[in-house]
DNA sequence: TGTACATCAGTGAACGCGCGTTCACTGATGTAC
DNA sequence: TGTACATCAGTGAACGCGCGTTCACTGATGTAC
């Protein structure tokens, strides 16, 4: 309404949440600074006063991503270690699930390679950091075994990333299924996964 | 040397090898038909002639990707089930360190989504079938748990998977410390995180 | 063995497209006196 | 309060580029009689 062609002043909010609706709902590789400023109504050049070039506006992207999947982390309970942990993974594996082409940005690595952006590497540490802090609690609090910290925080990772790729990229069978899977993975990763209630394995 | 430019014949797998070299040196995004017949010495709709478009060329290599992989997982010795599961995570991750972009092509999702090319499908299903298959081997031996088959693959998959992608985009420590890592948070899966204190925890 | 003919695997030219980025510029705003 | 001026945030035009794909074609090969 009050847009007035020059300095509206909020051409860098509008870019960034209009290039996020469209990384949303297409994905990064439908990201084009002409088409975008043709959406919103202003000269492509003017996009260059806020950002850099294609690929910081995507960090930037990536950037807030890791900032939102933070926030939905801190927000678990950290109660009871147990839960705290299935939590964790629940969580993560839900924000995989409503934002798939975010979190492919996020976690691209061809798109935007570690080193390129240090914010963008400094946000994915951020939240790779509640997860490390839950499982430092876990150790701390008796919980969890007394393996190198780093040991038990790639296992965590690994597991939830890799189901969170397989599932939004429908390699795992129904969404359906999927909360219970996420929560039952989890636990075995905790419980583990070999036979430990007879002393001589059935043959 | 021999190469007539009409019916050299060997056009098709000239062009699987050059593709699959560019995508392993620069990633798929590099991939285009006219540099790739300009490369190969052949007008550009030559291509044509033996793929549908690029993206079925792109598929072609992930699925030589996907009997590549499988090749790897066939190889691992199933005499004693806790040592092929291990197995199995190691030869997965190590082939995606070695073809970190083909890898990215074949589980890049966005690329060459599920259910466009049946014989990728097909291909990806292949090499999933060897880790299930020692999956349900360790459950009839009464080395795993008896939970549901579905759950413990997808565990074990999204391990494997999810160490893999993090590796090769080096989110984790040094490529050093690697290979101890895979089979470690193998073992993690295995033997569970948790604290079985119950008679002598080791501090 | 020779020849007509169908088929196959290439070619060159063109269509139509959009892209990222830079340049010299101009209109709007804020500030010092 | 009014004015000169610096600064900021836009503009239009252009550079230079490569791409996927289709078209009507031609040269090479294989095959039936």
């Amino acid at each position: 309404m009050a847009r007035t062609a020059y300095h509206h002043g909020d051409l860098y909010q509008q870019a960034h949440e209009q290039a996020l609706a469209i990384v949303r709902e297409q994905g990064d590789s439908a990201i084009s600074l002409r088409a975008l400023a043709r959406q919103i109504g202003v000269s492509t050049p003017a996009l260059y006063r806020h950002y850099a070039d294609r690929e910081s506006l995507l960090a930037e992207l990536a950037i807030s991503g890791f900032q939102t999947l933070r926030q939905h982390l801190l927000a678990v309970d950290q109660q009871d270690s147990r839960s705290a942990l299935i939590g964790i993974g629940l969580a993560y594996v839900a924000f995989a699930r409503e934002e798939p082409n975010l979190y492919r940005l996020m976690f691209g690595g061809r798109v935007l390679p570690r080193g390129a952006h240090p914010r963008l590497d400094q946000a994915g540490l951020a939240a790779f950091q509640v997860l490390e802090d839950t499982v430092a609690n876990g150790q701390q609090r008796g919980y969890l075994k007394a393996a190198p910290l780093a040991l038990l925080t790639a296992a965590a990772w690994s597991l939830v990333h890799g189901l969170s790729q397989l599932t939004i990229d429908g390699h795992l069978p129904g969404p359906d299924t999927e909360p219970q899977l996420a929560a039952g993975i989890t636990a075995l990763l905790l419980d583990g996964s070999i036979e430990r209630s007879s002393k001589e394995p059935t043959p």
